[in-house]
DNA sequence: ACCTGAACACCGTTCAAGT
DNA sequence: ACCTGAACACCGTTCAAGT
């Protein structure tokens, strides 16, 4: 929560001499972006500024230009932390046996993945992509082309891929992005206005209000699994 | 395209006396919101800013607050109003059949829309709705209600009913999102920066190299038919 | 009743200047 | 080499003032 940081290779093993061990350290791009992603986590896309980001980093806003082109740059950049993140946790991780496990394996962390970042899953969901046919959320190259390579180990022919890495990105955005907004407002809430609806108003809907107790039940995590299980279902048919 | 007006019932047959026939009568907020809508459809939601949306109405920013109690809940209405737009062409229309017509003619009608207005359906798909139970981008009231007495009719059980609302919409969000985000992008582009991939950075993924071509092919609509298709067949199995 | 002018606190971004 | 101050052109929003 607090600091991202760990044994990482480029900290204190080989301070260049000269570099005194100041108390900041120049920035450097990585830093301005981890700091960007732990932003947006704890106080929402629409407070991170500049300005903001910059104090929160101890140093003027104008100093963030060195580093970054601009704005929405830097919001492409935090994209590409958190999809790294995502193709370190899923590829490094060990074989699957079947097709079936190594698509539910993926689509689960690509779940945690969203869950663990509600408010910048939105972002990864909706920015425009690098090329026109990735397919947000799955927008990185490079995990792309191992998912693709995946599914080629696993039988599936070039066509029968892509029609898969299609329709599983399509089956994570809709279930993610509902579920992700859902927890966005349980947090600090953007805006409180219309947050809930009137009763009086409810009573002009009669089926809405019979229905009420299903309705609100929550759900999300069957929801997701079976909505999977369906998918693969497909899938298993496609590929015969 | 340039107005959307018509033989309404506001507009000519009873002017208040003494109101004369000036050559702008006074705002209201649906031409306000209306006007939005069209600003945002030809110049995107990133320039829609009070003082523009303003000057299109040709009055000065300040006005609009006396509608409309801030951009927020501008973007509330318009997305409102887009929503509305749909219930009107859905629930009018004459009756189905079966509910397999009946699920394909209402995901046809909001796909319509979706591609009739690609830079606000980001809007319907990801603004948190007025209760936590309501699943962008099916998020109005009134359709909601209609939609759930509809599958009722059918035979649909109170559970599966709402079952069937949340794959639904989960469905269309996923499907139209993206199919949105690629017209978005061929119209006036936000932004150019990385809009394509350096033909060098390719070769560093060969798999995807070589499925280029497959993976080019557009298809949106026949792939929004056969995931179509599929969620009905899942459908089925849950009303038996 | 309806709109405007002026003002406030804030943006993103540029660029010459400081150290 | 790295950061800052001052400035520019813009925001959303408030409020007293005009007609």
């Amino acid at each position: 929560m607090a600091e991202t940081q760990g044994p990482d290779a480029d900290a204190g093993s080989d301070v260049p001499v000269g570099m005194a061990p100041a108390l900041r350290r120049p920035l450097d791009q990585m830093r301005i972006l981890r700091a960007a992603v732990e932003f947006i986590d704890t106080n929402g896309l629409s407070k991170l500024t500049m300005r903001r980001l910059g104090a929160h980093l101890g140093v003027e806003a104008m100093a963030l230009y060195r580093y970054v082109p601009g704005r929405e740059q830097l919001l492409d950049g935090v994209v590409e932390v958190v999809m790294d993140q995502l193709y370190e946790t899923t590829m490094a991780g060990g074989f699957s046996t079947s097709w079936q496990e190594y698509l539910q394996m993926q689509a689960h962390a690509v779940r945690t993945l969203a869950l663990e970042h509600p408010r910048i899953f939105p972002l990864v969901a909706t920015r425009p992509a690098a090329a026109p046919w990735l397919r947000p959320p799955l927008r990185s190259l490079r995990w792309v082309e191992d998912f693709l390579r995946g599914l080629r180990e696993y039988g599936f022919s070039p066509v029968a891929s892509v029609v898969v890495y299609r329709s599983f990105a399509t089956f994570l955005l809709g279930a993610l992005l509902l579920e992700a907004g859902t927890l966005e407002d349980l947090t600090i809430t953007d805006r409180v206005n219309l947050a809930f609806i009137e009763t009086d108003e409810l009573s002009a809907y009669p089926i809405i209000t019979e229905m009420a107790e299903q309705l609100k039940d929550g759900g999300y995590a069957t929801e997701f699994e079976d909505a999977l299980e369906g998918l693969i279902e497909r899938v298993a048919e496609l590929r015969s």
